[in-house]
RNA sequence: GGGCGCUUAGCUCAGCCGGUUAGAGCACUUCGCUUACAACGAAGGGGUCGGGGGUUCGAGUCCCUCAGCGCCCACCA
């Protein structure tokens, strides 16, 4: 059995995941029957998506939370699946359809839908294996998809249901309509952006004599006014109110009113309304019984109201009415503008409100219950303050626009009677939308299907209980749901985590998670946002084949804080490839290690060393830290405590010391070996959510070594098959009253290094010391351990509590020791006389602060245990100013 | 117009319940291939924790305020 000096990550990871994979531990079934579930649903990627950052992201939060509930003994399920991501997916199809010289329209809804499936088949797999590659460790077998059956059962039972309830319903509204996808969106698709613009000012004639200054952005719009609008109380237009004005170039009439949402003071103080248009528009006219003038067709282009406009674009409608106008002196100026200019999410174009018939959902009182449920605590959301930001969206809430005009989704199970929008069913088959259609319109029916699809969004909003069966009472509905966390990112929570609440709420009766986990979106290196126009893009993948998944996973966990977005530095990604590494050089050392020790060397009773008893207390500090920091999902923190851990305390002094200690053979060598083993264990343990492979694989070298040596090391539990199932650690109590010694014994270490590094003593030059002071008959025992650590001859190292300083020496004081290195020939005794100087100084500031501290009020008023740790320092800087001070004494005489 | 976040070492970030002259990685300087690891080790330099005020025995950490940057929501033409 050997281990190469690499870790090499390429030739574990696949096989690994396979192994884990095979043997069932991705699936809660490994658990006993009886076993409390850990559920999440995964957020579910875009069916022919492409990995990105965001998705590395979630997976390696997921899997820790998943990993580590399995390790405590849960029968964790994690849900996968994908969703079937109606207008990203068209239009991918459609980019296909066109490319091959043809259009959906051209192949019309039957082979087009033929074609999504297609296209669905060949790159829905895509996505899948990547989120494996990650490590995701995903109940496969319970993989689904949004337009599989059975979720598509669930789409159609809760539309059936919310209409029966009163809250879906059919109306003209003012939507966003996106022109060229040629479908509404909802509120939520739509994004803001500044923009530049020109704001153009004109008059309204009015009629009898005068007119209004008014100004828009956006001319076209004026051939769809339908009034203008003043301040009831402004007294440059009251004149007006109540007289008809002329649309310009059209001379339709139309009336002035009052009505106090007009801002006096912005622009001209007018303004004209269109309610086709314009969504404050809308509503005024809605106060004013104003008529609804839509003066666009679905593609943006003016119809048949724009009069002699009509068949333009909306940008040529835009200058040539502006022309005229100007032609016929109605215009004022324009002048330059920024603009909140409404764009589409997907495509990127400029949304126009447009008047059309759709479908709503009227969310009100679903909101109120998702409200509710964060309020009283039923939902914690982690980090608490996007409570708020659920608080007011949920309160503010608007009818949920759900229907699209597009072919890729979940068809609307509407039925409209004989040809008759005002006679319809809603069913969730056919057959069963006949027998009611005949039940109640007669037996000579003719249906026909709502061509609209639904909103992806809606189809996900079922998630967490539809991917378990819902609406059949399956086994997996009961025994899982609701789910206990949802993680995802913050930029999706209205578009999927509120409306997953909402839903579950009505439907199921009760939360369908307990906890929302919200993460920040990863950017580049200097916090931009990626993009391919900036070209700064990191692709997962390419990051996993360089440095392996453990590093990614890592840097994701650890560089960052929940909530907040975290900017991907690949330095850190390599660090932590080394730190995969370091682990996998821990364990060689551990391996190597055992033919250093037999069997016969095992004590009777375990005599543990200082620097043992120092290990397994930081061990028990480390594992009592991570659970607490777990519990508040400070997972980052947590991972650089281990971290940390591993590195800075294991590797670089209890792996040091028990090279020494191994070599002492016999029992030291015995129980070295074991606190070893077990430590490195534990830590496995600890870091197996977070980097799955190196872990794993370092583990099962390490029980396959020890197995073999049949040393009789072996944890209590023995070892488990694999460290995927294996006991998340626990804090013990045990007896280390040695433990800080090994502390003073790391300062002094420190202390000598640097004294000889400064000194210019050559590394491999053993020196003596001699080691003086209170403390010194404490670290005697481990002067081996001191010797190798520091470079020291074992032989002319000496330990006496009230040792004297010899000739030409260093001092080095410690306040409960004191090393003095004669270094023969190397002192500059100028040089020490300043350097104690300084020390002493500097000793003596801080004996003045500490002094002056428990002087005043603190001693009395700070916690005792506080207190007196600051009187211990006080004693010790006390010990050292008096050795300092004698040594100079001793230097200047 | 509301709301939120961020501002700590040259860069990217930690610092969780306030506890006493601030930490990591990368970068930098010096030294070392010592039989786990040069994807490493040892030593070192580097920060008035954005500004101001307050609470407290004690503040990077809590409160107020100002500034800069970023994000979200919102119906100013």
């Amino acid at each position: 059995m050997s281990m190469p000096k690499t870790y090499d990550f390429a030739s574990t990871e696949e096989r690994l995941y396979l192994w884990w994979e095979k043997n069932g531990w991705f699936k809660p079934e490994c658990r006993p029957a009886d076993a409390e579930p850990f559920v999440i649903s995964i957020p579910p990627p875009n069916v022919t998506g492409e990995l990105h950052m965001g998705h590395a992201m979630f997976v390696a939060l997921e899997d820790l939370m998943i990993r580590h509930a399995r390790m405590r003994g849960k029968a964790a399920l994690w849900v996968p699946g994908t969703d079937h991501a109606g207008i990203a997916t068209q239009l991918q199809v459609e980019k296909m359809l066109r490319a091959s010289g043809t259009s959906r329209q051209e192949i019309g809804r039957e082979e087009f839908l033929d074609a999504t499936w297609e296209w669905k088949d060949k790159y829905g797999g895509r996505i899948v294996r990547q989120l494996r590659g990650l490590g995701a460790s995903c109940d496969w077998d319970r993989q689904r998809f949004t337009m599989d059956d059975g979720l598509s059962e669930a789409v159609l039972e809760a539309f059936v249901r919310l209409y029966r309830m009163g809250l879906i319903y059919r109306g003209e509204r003012l939507v966003n309509w996106s022109p060229g996808l040629q479908t509404a969106v909802s509120d939520l698709e739509v994004e803001y952006s500044d923009e530049e613009a020109l704001l153009y000012y004109f008059t309204y004639p009015i009629d009898g004599g005068g007119g209004i200054p008014v100004a828009t952005t956006r001319p076209e719009t004026i051939l769809g006014d339908t009034a203008v609008a003043v301040h009831p109380e402004d007294e440059r237009y009251g004149q007006y109110i109540g007289r008809m004005a002329r649309v310009p170039i059209l001379n339709r009439e139309i009336p002035v009113i009052a009505d106090a949402y007009v801002d006096r003071e912005f622009g001209t103080g007018a303004l004209k309304i269109t309610p086709g248009h314009d969504h404050n528009d809308f509503e005024i006219g809605q106060r004013h019984g104003l008529p609804l003038v839509n003066v666009m067709n679905k593609d943006a282009t003016m119809n048949e109201q724009a009069g002699p406009y009509a068949g333009l674009t909306r940008e040529d409608c835009r200058g040539r009415l502006w022309a005229d106008m100007e032609a016929a002196g109605l215009t004022l100026k324009t002048e330059p503008y920024v603009r909140q200019t409404p764009r589409s999410q997907r495509g990127g174009e400029i949304i126009e409100p447009l008047l059309s018939k759709q479908w709503f959902v009227d969310v009100e009182p679903m909101a109120k219950m998702a409200l509710e449920a964060v309020r009283s605590g039923r939902i914690r959301i982690v980090p608490e303050r996007f409570g708020k930001v659920w608080e007011n969206w949920l309160t503010q809430i608007r009818p949920w626009c759900i229907s699209r005009q597009l072919w890729w989704g979940h068809r609307i199970p509407v039925y409209y009677v004989n040809g008759d929008e005002a006679q319809l069913v809603v069913a969730r088959t056919e057959e069963e939308a006949y027998a009611l259609a005949r039940q109640r319109y007669g037996e000579e029916v003719v249906l026909e299907q709502d061509p609209d699809v639904l909103d992806t969004w809606f189809s996900s909003a079922l998630w967490p209980f539809s991917t378990l069966g819902w609406p059949a009472e399956t086994p997996d509905l009961r025994r899982y749901f609701p789910t206990d966390v949802l993680e995802t990112g913050y930029d999706i929570l209205f578009f999927w985590v509120a409306r997953m609440a909402m839903t579950s709420l009505l439907f199921m009766n009760d939360i369908p998670f307990h906890t929302i986990y919200l993460h920040g979106l990863v950017r580049d290196e200097h916090g931009r946002k990626m993009s391919k126009t900036l070209g700064n893009v990191v692709d997962p993948l390419e990051v996993v084949a360089e440095y392996g998944t453990d590093a990614l996973r890592f840097t994701l966990l650890t560089g960052g804080t929940p909530g907040n977005d975290l900017n991907l530095a690949l330095s850190k990604v390599e660090s932590n490839r080394n730190f995969a590494n370091k682990i996998w050089n821990i364990a060689r050392f551990v391996s190597r290690s055992i033919e250093r020790v037999s069997p016969a060397d095992r004590p009777a009773a375990p005599d543990y060393s200082t620097a043992d008893q120092w290990i397994l207390a930081r061990l028990t500090e480390t594992v009592a830290s991570v659970n607490r920091l777990f519990d508040s999902y400070l997972y980052g923190e947590a991972g650089r405590q281990i971290n940390d851990f591993l590195w800075g305390d294991f590797a670089d002094w209890y792996v040091e010391t028990a090279k020494v200690q191994l070599g002492e053979g016999g029992g030291r060598a015995w129980t070295t070996l074991s606190v070893l083993r077990y430590v490195l264990d534990q830590a496995l343990r600890l870091l197996h959510p977070y980097i799955p492979y190196v872990t794993e694989e370092t583990w099962q070298q390490l029980k396959a070594a020890f197995q073999e040596a049949g040393l009789g090391i072996a944890p209590n539990e023995g070892w488990a098959e694999a460290l995927i199932i294996a006991d998340w650690p626990r804090t013990t109590a045990l007896d280390l009253p040695a433990a800080a010694d090994f502390e003073l014994l790391r300062e002094l270490v420190r202390s000598i290094r640097n004294a000889r590094a400064e000194s210019g003593v050559v590394p491999g030059r053993k020196i003596s010391a001699i080691i003086a002071g209170p403390g010194a008959d404490r670290l005697a025992p481990m002067k081996p351990v001191l010797a190798f650590l520091a470079g020291l001859d074992e032989e002319r190292l000496t330990f006496a509590a009230g040792a004297a300083a010899p000739e030409n020496c260093l001092t080095l004081s410690l306040g409960e020791v004191t090393g003095y290195l004669p270094l023969a020939g190397m002192v500059d005794l100028d040089q020490e006389r300043e350097r104690l100087r300084e020390e002493l100084a500097d000793t003596s500031a801080q004996i003045e602060r500490v002094s002056g501290l428990l002087a005043g009020p603190f001693a009395q008023k700070a916690p005792p245990p506080v207190v007196q740790k600051e009187r211990e320092r006080l004693v010790r800087l006390e010990a050292s100013r008096d050795e300092l001070a004698g040594r100079l004494a001793a230097l200047e005489a």
